[in-house]
RNA sequence: GGCGCCGUGGCCGAGUGGUUAGGCAGAGGCCUGCAAAGCCUCGUACACCAGUUCGAUUCUGGUCGGCGCCUCCA
């Protein structure tokens, strides 16, 4: 299986099964509830997980929750602690109804304050990092390898002005991060520290996190191409720069789009998952995202929805009729070993009529549920049952009057050779 | 301005140096009491301009356009 690897710009061959794979994906910051492109890294790395162990690897699959945040502290003044742990069961419960399983582990930062105050002192040992009024900072002069993966290599395009005006003139230099943040006014959590109280930064946590659960080396990466700079870049300075190999091979999904823009809680052009399920329901959203390869940005509109809606429903209509031999499993498991394609694999699936096959290709992506049959109401089969009476008798007026009932009640009548004469489907 | 990605038929969306992607929508046909479903047929697409080549949608350069990152961001 190869997969394209933004560190080195091409496709890499991961290692024969059983691997093992390692795999960390960089989860939300959970502030508020989170969105369709939120779910993109959490929909590709199930399916990738889910992908890898049928081919007979060993995965281990982490997937953060960062649940300290300077939003966090604006969304719930004085009680940020209780605020966090709820929006964390919102992502925990929205994700879960996709219907795709758990990472193994999903660790939250506030889990993690020990072993980030240690590797922010052994950065400090190696002189990588420094205190400074309370903060301290990643000094990026003293990691030539800074900007490799983003290709920022030059100082100008490389500095992190991010850091709030105060704190700024701490800092070293302005290409200079923060590993850690004194506590301030108004903040109602922080954690002890040789450097006083306050609590980690952004990336520190990543690294920490991935060492503790899969080990000083790991085989991918992943999270959404939002991050490549300065988030990975800053896990690589880290991680690298305290003499982790760290990752091997970085995914990155792209973004997804909403009025053209990319989908962001800063821009507020945001659908939840949670909206989303309730408007076109799991097998309509997966069927959107397996149908744009996960590097390409993808657009979320009616009509992609739409048109992912009549996707899986014509996939639903196999289930209704004979099921026919052809097509192999390897078709399928060509197109997912060569850089996860999906939507080579869904037209691949297109093409099948045997049911068995079809059923395991889509249990695959968490799409089983279109392999099944609804059994129509009673009252409604008995409206059938009259309907093909009249049709034997010939009083095609009633019959199709009796359709037209069965329609109201929400199902389609459908006249095929058999026993019964009929079949009843929900309408789509 | 810097770094990077992308531009495929009505729409979505794979892929390839010369041979069918697939789906959705649409047209016609078969079937059907009428439908639905199914099946068959139909669209000769690859932003533009050069170049390399026997041949480019696929490689190279440029132009135009879109998007992302450079600030929190999946």
């Amino acid at each position: 299986m190869r997969l394209y690897n933004t560190a080195t710009r091409k496709l890499d061959e991961l290692p024969a099964p059983p691997g093992p794979i390692r795999m960390y994906f960089c989860g939300p910051t959970v502030y508020q509830r989170i969105h369709v492109g939120n779910a993109r890294p959490f929909i590709v790395s199930m399916w990738l997980k889910r992908w890898l162990e049928h081919q007979g690897y060993d995965v281990t699959l982490v997937e953060n929750i960062t649940d300290i945040n300077d939003k966090i502290y604006a969304a719930a003044p004085g009680n940020s602690a209780q605020f966090a742990a709820d929006a964390s069961e919102w992502y925990i419960e929205d994700t879960g109804d996709l219907g795709l399983g758990r990472p193994d582990h999903e660790p939250k930062a506030t889990e993690t304050v020990p072993e980030i105050v240690a590797l922010i002192e052994e950065l400090i040992q190696l002189d990588l990092a420094y205190p400074a009024g309370g903060d301290v900072y990643f000094r990026v002069d003293r990691y030539p390898e800074y900007g490799v993966l983003s290709g920022r290599l030059d100082e100008d395009s490389a500095r992190n002005p991010s850091e709030e005006e105060e704190q700024s003139s701490l800092k070293e230099s302005p290409r200079d991060f923060a590993l850690w943040k004194g506590h301030k006014e108004g903040e109602d959590t922080s954690w002890e520290s040789p450097w006083g109280a306050g609590r980690p930064g952004w990336h520190i946590e990543c690294s920490a996190m991935a060492e503790k659960h899969l080990g000083p080396v790991f085989e991918i990466h992943g999270g959404g191409l939002d991050l490549v700079f300065p988030h990975h870049e800053n896990e690589i300075a880290q991680s690298r720069g305290a003499g982790r190999e760290f990752a091997q091979l970085w995914m990155h999904n792209g973004i997804l789009r909403f009025g053209g823009e990319k989908m962001s809680k800063s821009l507020g052009n945001v659908i939840t998952l949670r909206d989303a399920l309730g408007e076109w329901g799991p097998e309509t959203l997966l069927m959107l995202f397996l149908g744009a390869h996960w590097r390409k940005p993808m657009d979320y509109t009616d009509e992609t929805l739409a048109a992912a809606k009549a996707r899986a429903d014509g996939l639903r209509e196999v289930f209704r009729n004979p099921s026919e031999p052809g097509g192999s499993w390897g078709e399928l498991a060509a197109a997912l070993d060569d850089d996860f394609n999906t939507p080579e694999a869904l037209a691949v699936m297109h093409d099948w009529r045997d049911h068995d096959l079809l059923r395991r290709g889509l249990e695959l992506f968490g799409l089983g549920s279109l392999a099944e049959q609804e059994e129509a109401p009673a009252e409604l089969d008995e409206l059938a049952q009259r309907r093909a009476t009249a049709r034997a008798d010939g009083d095609f007026h009633e019959a199709d009057r009796l359709r037209k009932e069965i329609e109201a009640g929400g199902w389609e009548v459908r006249d095929v050779a058999g026993d019964s004469g009929y079949r009843l489907v929900p309408k789509a």
